[in-house]
DNA sequence: ATAATAGTGTCTTTAAGACACTATTTT
DNA sequence: AAAATAGTGTCTTAAAGACACTATTAT
């Protein structure tokens, strides 16, 4: 053990790290926040959790926990789902952006990274419901606006408007704007579908996503022909009352799933 | 002052913030990293410095520096600049990535946030001088590979190839594939011209970002009549030993510059 | 006039958008 | 046969790539 080099400090020591001239240096609680979107009858979802305790404790926020030493940020991400929002299964990350709040807890300096993750509704449903506090919320958008500037997250059967503690509103905003810009030339958009799907269940997917809705002719010729992202699996829907539709998977160039 | 939560802790307290419950977890130092890249005699450059203390004392390494209490990344980024860097100019700034390192510094926990900054040459070269271990490298691309999968930096006039510091080598890529992907939709590459500028030297950015040689004539097309990023100032260029090229300024829709 | 580079016109190619037409299944 | 959706063909439009042609300046 040992004394601060900094004479303003008093007496300093660190829980986990070494005692060096690191402590001439302020030190941050680093936290994950998680935008998990998942899509729900054709529209647009995200976890939130109610927080039970101060700052916020009742609001619904999104779900984060702070990180450990030696943990990952991606660690530390599906932790904050399994504890947070009660979802178990691995699914697709990426970062989203990191932010430097000093007034965000009165507790003291807190730095988060939000992550962005995506998975079917089946995968989050049979998880959720174990845990009595987190939600999937509808994200919808404000008449006249886009998704990615105004989104309204509404829950309940009721579908009554919340806003997120803390920024997490912008942050699920800045995840809808990341999937919206990476759809078309990449594979997310398979994170929202089963292995064997058909196409009009993937053009739903990139509807939803888009907040548009699309050429069918030209949907099919781009996942097929011009980013080959999907390729035939060769069998087809049974008994669905009309033609059936042939089940695509994942196209052979565009590896497997998941992070 | 108070004892720390934690009985494994021992005695415990932090320099700046307030004593809390935030004393239940780790804390680590977050810290900012600087790629700053530019354009040299048409070709990539990013500026680096040679540390001094360690680890990695002697080696190149991006600039960078612990973020402050109460500061934002941003300001960090500016200072580490100056300090590391000797450049004293604000300059465009987008966050490219955070990373969590608990085995990055062997004196503990830190936490990165990495930047990307752009500016045009000669805002750098005039004050990096006063920086003697501060120097411009150029970015050259190993034959048979992309820019962003594998780039050699290169230094002083005899252009040997140096390894950053820490995984600074990879930053340096993931600034280039971010510069890439916006490149062709914002108005990220006039960060790198003067105020008034002909299309060749537009162009000739382009083609130093994205590593290949463009269509003059679709160059054009796209710049003036697709998004619009230029305008004509009305003058031309005198005095250049052959016909003088209009100049062009920042198109009316593209705002004005930096951040 | 020549060299050098700026600027334009045109043809081709790629891919999206629109839309109608054919195909296949269940009821 | 009717309903419903799947799948295809074709025309149009936007924009990039290729390339040649004209224009304007200094020497």
């Amino acid at each position: 053990m040992s004394i601060s080099r900094n004479p303003t400090t008093g007496i300093g020591s660190h829980r986990v790290q070494p005692i060096s001239s690191l402590d001439d240096y302020d030190r941050a609680s680093p936290a994950v926040d998680c935008v998990l979107i998942t899509i729900v009858d054709g529209s647009l979802a995200v976890l939130i959790h109610r927080r039970s305790q101060n700052p916020f404790a009742g609001k619904w926020a999104l779900p984060g926990v702070f990180v450990h030493f030696g943990e990952s940020y991606e660690r530390a991400a599906e932790r904050a789902l399994r504890d947070k929002g009660g979802v178990a299964r691995r699914c697709y990350k990426e970062q989203l952006e990191a932010r430097n709040e000093p007034n965000r807890d009165p507790r003291g300096w807190v730095v988060t990274v939000a992550y962005l993750l995506l998975a079917r509704q089946e995968l989050i449903i049979e998880n959720i419901r174990s845990a009595g506090d987190a939600e999937l919320a509808f994200i919808e958008s404000v008449s006249g606006h886009d998704l990615t500037d105004a989104a309204r997250i509404v829950v309940g059967s009721s579908r009554t408007a919340v806003e997120l503690a803390f920024d997490h509103d912008e942050l699920v905003r800045s995840g809808i704007r990341r999937l919206q810009a990476q759809i078309w030339y990449t594979a997310l958009s398979l994170e929202f579908v089963p292995e064997a799907f058909t196409l009009r269940d993937l053009q739903a997917v990139f509807e939803a996503i888009l907040g548009v809705t699309l050429n069918r002719a030209s949907f099919r010729r781009h996942v097929l022909e011009v980013v080959r992202l999907v390729e035939p699996t060769g069998e087809t829907q049974t008994n669905v009352g009309h033609r059936p539709a042939a089940l695509y998977k994942r196209g052979s160039e565009f590896g497997s799933a998941q992070s």
